[in-house]
RNA sequence: UCCUGAGUAGCUCAGCCGGUUAGAGCAUCUGACUGUUAAUCAGAGGGUCGCUGGUUCGAGCCCAGCCUCAGGAGCCA
């Protein structure tokens, strides 16, 4: 048997009249005559020209939506309208029937909580086609940026015994029988006798080890799945996610900044330049949705516009006190429009905070920085206070339309006291992470970095709306199946 | 976890004020047609109305509890 050719390559193809095998899941069969066959090289179909007429009646009834086909013909110029090429069958082998009173992909719309109820089945359909050979893009784009740029691709570990972050709530590791669990003399779980011979979870962020890397190979970056045991039921979280960790020595806050935007840039720009019919699909996909919604919430942006807008403008760089002058003095907080008013300094933006400053204030990405350092992490470096005595972390969020922080980051505190006195204060355990604090104790130096939720980017650049469709089998309250 | 809404055929949904045999479109099956593009036309099959309990002569509809899903909020990436 001949070769396959990837549909992708046969629609592209500038010779006709050559013999071809095409191999795919039959997505639509019309006519009895004409089939569209995709085999997800490209959201694009081939179409398989049968002649009906002088082939067994029984084959054709075969060939059903979601079989698997094998295919040998000529590619020609195609007779009819809507596509330019077209496969004349000589001969069509059924690889694998789909039984068609059962198969639950049909050639029509389906909702998405359908399909994510199909997960294992919703790869077939065009639009996770398309995120998912974006998403494939968009990684490999993350590992190419940072591969240019000498970046050493670190593996930090999934298990950790470090719950030290407050990244949130852990899952816990353990190989106790969970029906009868050791207990010590005082009645508490005894984890001297657990695997690890200490309480250990999944990780929550690779950052700590990452920054150990950082202080000897100067540029790292982590890529791997992170874990949260968080009852977070929105479109923007899941308990099983894929994190970006760059951390770099001798980088400060604007650096780090710097990377953090070349970085974003870089990945769009990849996906619109590798992917341009997906990101088209997903536009007209996109558009067709927002039409369900009432005019002012429209987007006046199509999907790949906003893409473009992305790369063609510079993030707004903002201090998180100035952002708080700017949500005083805007007009819904004036007309009390928001459901948490902005009054003082010192609390954390909310949500519709957020939103304003991105989405209808400076209508682009905006970076905010410099937040009080009473509700940021231990590690951040602190600020020296200002004129009124507020106190600062040298920490940065990147704000995106629609999603809202899609990277969270830091200096990082370098010098030995003044950490150690900020871990005290939060009752961070200091002995639990001694190896952490030796980086500051041996050859401490100025280093930053960022967290960028990978999901996060995804649906920004699919526009998608909810988080649990730009991975494939997403894990969240309640919800482990496939 | 909180707030709001939803759960009726394989899918998307309608179902009046609580009243006889629960409907439509698409899908499926049968037949017709054959250069179709979500093909078209005719016919047929298909239901534990999320689950449990309650009110009532009578519940898809009312009440309570639970489960699941969606949107928003919090936590964050």
């Amino acid at each position: 048997m001949s070769q396959r050719t990837k549909i992708k390559a046969l629609l592209q193809s500038q010779q006709t009249d050559i013999d071809v095998t095409v191999k795919g899941w039959v997505r639509a069969f019309r006519s009895n005559r004409f089939i569209a066959l995709n085999d997800g090289s490209t959201n694009n179909n081939i179409q398989i020209v049968v002649d009906f007429e002088n082939t067994d009646p029984a084959l054709l009834k075969r060939i059903t939506v979601g079989a698997a086909l094998s295919v040998q013909g000529k590619l020609i110029a195609s007779l009819g309208k809507g596509q330019t090429v077209e496969v004349v069958a000589t001969d069509i082998e059924i690889l694998g029937d789909s039984d068609p009173d059962k198969y639950p992909i049909q050639p029509k719309k389906h909702s998405l909580e359908f399909l994510r109820e199909n997960a294992h089945l919703r790869f077939r359909t065009s639009t996770f086609g398309s995120i998912f050979r974006l998403r494939n893009s968009l990684a490999y784009a993350v590992h190419q940026f940072f591969q240019e740029r000498d970046f050493v691709y670190l593996h930090t570990p999934v298990i950790t015994a470090s719950d030290a972050e407050g990244a949130g709530e852990a899952f816990h590791v353990t190989n106790f029988d969970l029906d009868n669990i050791p207990k010590t003399d005082t009645g508490e779980v005894d984890y001297k006798q657990d695997f690890f011979g200490k309480s250990t979870n999944l990780t929550v962020s690779g950052q700590l080890e990452g920054e150990l890397g950082a202080m000897a190979l100067s540029d790292v970056y982590t890529f791997g799945p992170t874990f949260r045991a968080e009852n977070s039921n929105t479109t923007r979280h899941l308990a099983e996610f894929w994190m970006i960790e760059p951390e770099v020595a001798f980088n400060d806050l604007n650096d780090n900044m710097d990377l953090a935007e070349d970085m974003l840039k870089y990945v769009i720009k990849y996906a619109l330049d590798k992917c341009p019919e997906d990101i088209e699909f997903l536009t007209q996909r996109l558009q067709e949705e927002e039409k369900q919604k009432p005019q002012n919430e429209r987007s006046d942006m199509s999907l790949v516009e906003k893409l473009q807008f992305c790369l063609d403008n510079d993030f707004e760089r903002l201090t998180y006190t100035e952002a708080i002058e700017i949500l005083k003095e805007s007009t819904p907080n004036k007309k009390k429009k928001f459901v948490y008013p902005v009054e003082g300094w010192g609390t954390d933006l909310q949500s519709e905070h957020e939103r304003y400053l991105v989405e209808k204030h400076f209508k682009k990405p905006v970076i905010l920085t410099d937040y009080p350092k009473d509700i940021k992490a231990f590690y951040m470096r602190q600020n020296e206070p200002d004129a009124q005595g507020r106190e600062t972390v040298r920490a940065m969020d990147i704000l995106f339309p629609g999603i809202g922080e899609i990277v969270g980051g830091s200096e990082r505190e370098e010098r030995l006291d003044r950490l150690e006195k900020r871990m005290d204060e939060m009752g961070i355990p200091k002995d639990e992470l001694w190896w952490y604090l030796d980086t500051r104790r041996f050859g401490s130096c100025t280093h930053a970095g960022f967290g960028l939720g990978f999901e996060r980017l995804v649906l920004f650049v699919t526009g998608m709306g909810n988080i649990r469709d730009v991975i494939p089998f997403p894990r969240f309250p309640k919800n482990a199946e496939f």
